[in-house]
DNA sequence: CTGAAAGCGCTTACAG
DNA sequence: CTGAAAGCGCTTACAG
């Protein structure tokens, strides 16, 4: 079923038929002969080739989006988001990478060959994004500290940090672990340098490594750093050690949190937080599994605030993220950058837009 | 960056840069020239333009995975199988439609404009297929009573759902609610009518309307159908009142729970059976919400055993389809299928793969 | 208003 | 072993 077909039936030349198939036939084309052409394609069922109409156009019409972790239950919401915004005119491509894996540089060329109109990353860390050099518009989800490599949509934490830490804090707890996740995102940098700032304010010892109980000190450089959230983080403490850190997965979490658990409440610890939900799903199961009661006996918060955290046991505090937001957002930013109509579009500012994350606090904390 | 311009750098032909990228200059490109085209690509960064390598070769190396719910949790485990199988052959391309929404004609269309190598298709109506008629490979996952319309894997879902009524029997349950899911999916009314049937076996009775107490009587001829996994069941029991179904989605589910709750519970249900772990995360809310203390007051279980059912409040019983395996059985007869050497080659048999379905018992119903 | 023609970047017979 | 040429199905100036 080709244009030719379609002409031929509709006694017509092939431009007609692309013509009007693309709405472009205003006073180009006789009502008579466009309304013959609209009937042999509804007859035939003629649909464009969007490879050919790619080839010769240059662009296709698909976006992609580029993130670490597309089977985490929050990229559910972010992809509801993107897909609102987008509508009919672009199909969303989405790129699975091996959970919590970066996609490489032949990935990355993988995707130009596509001829994509436009791509959404999210949480890209910043080898990627030299790796990328891409021609196609660009937006950029959760991704803090690259505000000046391309249009943004981020996450403003620190409210959201701070109320968690003001929240800890106030129902006496003065010496919490950190679970961290082990892909090396600058999201996750900034969750953790936030953190570590916040506690170190209120007097408090953070736990972060997974085969000791030596407690993190801020470096002074770190805490004195510009704490906007919009501005770049110095990247999280140094220390020797290996940090408590497991990939985005429930499984991987709690074996992990097993591991680290009872040697962090040996060292005082009466409260965790997780870098994710998915993490703190798994630290639960782990402390399910060594019999130590939340909130009782340790009080348990994530980021993400997933849809399921509201039926955990016991139901989990939680930064929440909103991704349905982030996709919206990015979603709209990326069309204007595709129209050439972006604040972007002088190639000189890189506009960046943030969503505040707000402390949602239930029973895993309030006990 | 195009053929030509590697072409002009090694000072050959563009069909020999072809040959070479392509892997298919044995024996018909000097071992030198092949030697000065590999140095000019990767000096280039030469890759080869899919959408056009797609328009003479008449497919692309797209295969596209069509699922009415991709943000469930549940597919992340089938995504991965999926890729594990397919490799870096194939990109793997996610139709992502609005939660519980089946892609129309339309959207078909565009799938097939796509030019995709094959299609893999979960949980798909009857009509659905009608609409597609695709003439590129396509595999079935989860479809079961389709198996006539083409390759399919499926779940043998009746060994996990008698173990969860014998379960629930043998711990003193005689009435049951069943919360469905709302998409009219095949996968959907046969977990519905194994059940009814198992439940109808062993004289319990099961309410599933959404406004009344009346309990369903399963119809002679359904209860007497072939229980074989494999084979198309009549359909589920018709009544004439709204049935107790929701999207699913943790807080449609919560909402249509909290209404139904009550009304069962009055009715003499001690249990409830949901078609999908999601929906029991929402029921679980709406108890809670109501006091409802789970399992002393109600047990409670679900199907698809999500990562995450491990740490709810409590731990859900769950009929477990193993999702990895789906992804990786359908990917592999794909591959089969575009290679030409799969069983429908002959374009006669539709072979199908059935996958156990085992119960997993956790606190939710085991008290 | 209309259609013939060029060209998008490849792959693949085909002739040397 | 090598390269010129046809052609995949479109879109878009361009000439009428």
């Amino acid at each position: 079923m080709t244009a030719a077909m379609v002409a031929r039936r509709a006694g017509v030349s092939i431009s007609a038929v692309s013509l009007v198939v693309n709405g472009k036939d205003a006073g180009r084309i006789s009502a008579a002969n466009a309304e013959r052409i609209r009937s042999a394609v509804d007859e035939l069922g003629y649909v464009v080739d969007r490879i050919a109409a790619t080839l010769v156009r240059g662009r296709s019409d698909l976006v992609i989006l580029v993130a670490p972790d597309l089977a985490n239950p929050f990229f559910g919401q972010v992809i509801r988001g993107i897909r609102a915004e987008l509508g009919d005119r672009y199909r969303l491509l989405l790129s699975v990478t091996d959970s919590g894996v970066q996609p490489s540089a032949a990935d990355v060329r993988q995707f130009a060959a596509l001829r994509p109109a436009g791509l959404l990353v999210d949480a890209p860390s910043a080898a990627f994004l030299d790796e990328l050099g891409a021609e196609e518009p660009i937006v950029l989800l959760d991704a803090p500290g690259l505000e000046d490599r391309a249009t943004a949509v981020n996450y403003d934490i620190a409210p959201g940090v701070s109320a968690l830490v003001d929240h800890l804090h106030a129902l006496g707890h003065r010496t919490i672990g950190y679970l961290d996740a082990s892909t090396g995102t600058e999201t996750f940098a900034r969750r953790r340098t936030l953190l570590l700032r916040a506690a170190r304010r209120l007097g408090m010892t953070v736990l972060t490594d997974r085969d000791n109980d030596a407690a993190v000190t801020v470096t002074d450089a770190d805490a004195d750093a510009d704490a906007d959230a919009g501005a770049a983080v110095a990247g999280a403490p140094v220390d020797s050690t290996t940090p408590a850190a497991a990939d985005l997965d429930l499984a991987a979490a709690a074996e992990v949190a097993a591991h680290v658990l009872p040697t962090w409440r040996a060292a005082g610890a009466t409260a965790v937080v997780c870098a994710a939900d998915t993490l703190a799903y798994g630290l639960l199961a782990a402390a399910a599994g060594l019999g130590i009661r939340v909130p009782d006996e340790l009080a348990v918060a994530g980021f993400d605030d997933l849809p399921s955290s509201v039926v955990t046991a016991p139901p989990l505090t939680s930064v929440s993220l909103p991704g349905g937001a982030l996709g919206r957002s990015a979603a709209r930013r990326l069309l204007a950058a595709i129209d050439g109509d972006g604040p972007d579009s002088d190639g000189a500012h890189h506009d960046t837009e943030l969503l505040t994350a707000t402390l949602v606090i239930r029973a895993s904390t309030a006990g």
